[in-house]
DNA sequence: TGTATCCGATACACCCGTGTATCCAAAGGG
DNA sequence: CCCTTTGGATACACGGGTGTATCGGATACA
């Protein structure tokens, strides 16, 4: 039987470690294209291994269950981005520009429909499985937390709406913005509108109605007139 | 072979319909359950045959394939709740008084997580398939355009912020802060605190950041007093 | 370079779900 | 009340994915 990682070599590090790192690195990207095009439901574990060039044996040496890939992606992915969020927050001194960062962050958050609809499918996933949720809130409230943090920091100059109560309530209400702009963006796939819609969004939330975007661009437009193919009118 | 509703008897109506209509509709009960439990990905014609207490046999006397009874299946629900939904605006008179029809709408959109869930998966199933999605795409339309319509009517007395441009745009915004709060609401199962919470958000879109709720519920909370079993503190 | 170790490929047995064809019983019309 | 039509059950053949055991080649270290 193949070993997988539990319980190597007592003395030190594994031995041969080099090959297996990259097979496994290949079978989670191979993982998410397939994810992404499928959707996790329909996928066989045979299937990630042709994508990714390897026979059901690799996989086996590496994961035990197509979950627990699909859990590793997901954690390996999400903390890149929290990365980057996190980087997108920090750019500003000491004070925070809002519209400035709203760009910023509404830039790499809505960046790959890919991983979006990966994100989603993990979603649904954690939606029944209790310690599956459990961590993706635990996630979700670290992402929170940078964000009421910068929030917090930048109090003083924009002063935030009553109703969302505190930083952190605004937090919340920020993630929700993304939230909802991500599942309209799933269906109509307008990734350009989704961002201007999200900054719009965001600066209604955080400004209480005031300041908004130098672009008057259609605001919340069902029209959506940018390169994908065809489109349908209704949205 | 079967035969399906395709080309029945061109004279007049089918001949027997009633027990066909009732094993249906049974059929349709049981993968709602079967669906909200496991996950449509998850989800064999077996099992939802069984859970309906029917063969296999009956299945595909209905339909062709688990999409389609899936699709059937949600256009159903979907229609239903947008009527709750429109009977919620339509309480008041000409006039609209936003913060009570907003309780009423939230009431309704957040009642059962089994159909959150089923929903969910339906999004993701449409968010791959592109007839799908603008069959979603508009019934989201629809109850969308309900909401504007509902808004334009009672702007005069309550101005919309400005942000968020007409009354198109702000029915947008409610869709996406809907979407949005839903999503925590999969995680957390935290019914009460979503309603709450997406009551919150309502307002603070609406009015701009004025008339806060009479209730000053802890507004965003992290900790989930509720009912269910046990919760982790770190939401 | 030799060699012990590890990794991934191959082969096998198995189960589960699918789709179709056939058949029996229930339902409704006359 | 009979008889035609229809709906659902049963039987069958099949394909595909799973998990495990075994083996040969690659890899790193001395």
């Amino acid at each position: 039987m193949p070993v997988r990682d539990e319980e190597r070599r007592e003395g030190g590090a594994a031995r041969v470690t080099r090959r297996r790192a990259r097979t496994r690195a290949n079978l989670l990207d191979a993982a998410f294209r397939v994810f992404a095009a499928k959707g996790f439901g329909r996928v066989s574990i045979e299937e990630v291994c042709e994508a990714a060039g390897y026979s059901r044996g690799a996989f086996y040496s590496n994961f035990a269950t197509l979950d627990e890939l699909f859990f590793a992606l997901y954690r390996e992915r999400a903390d890149l981005i929290a990365d980057q969020v996190a980087g997108a927050l920090a750019v500003d001194g000491p004070d925070l520009d809002v519209p400035a960062a709203v760009d910023r962050v509404t830039e790499v958050l809505l960046l790959d429909l890919d991983w979006l609809l990966v994100k989603t499918d993990f979603l649904v996933h954690a939606a029944r499985d209790r310690s599956v949720a459990r961590t993706l809130l635990e996630h979700r409230a670290r992402l929170r937390a940078a964000v009421a943090d910068r929030l917090a920091r930048a109090r003083r100059h924009t002063a935030l709406p009553a109703v969302l109560g505190d930083a952190d309530g605004a937090a919340h209400a920020v993630v929700a913005a993304y939230d909802g702009v991500t599942t309209q963006l799933l269906l109509d796939k307008d990734v350009d509108g989704a961002r201007a819609w999200l900054k719009q969004l965001l600066t209604a939330l955080l400004t209480g109605g005031e300041g908004g975007p130098p672009h008057p661009v259609h605001p919340v437009e069902p029209v959506h007139p940018v390169h994908p193919e065809h489109r349908t009118r209704e949205n």
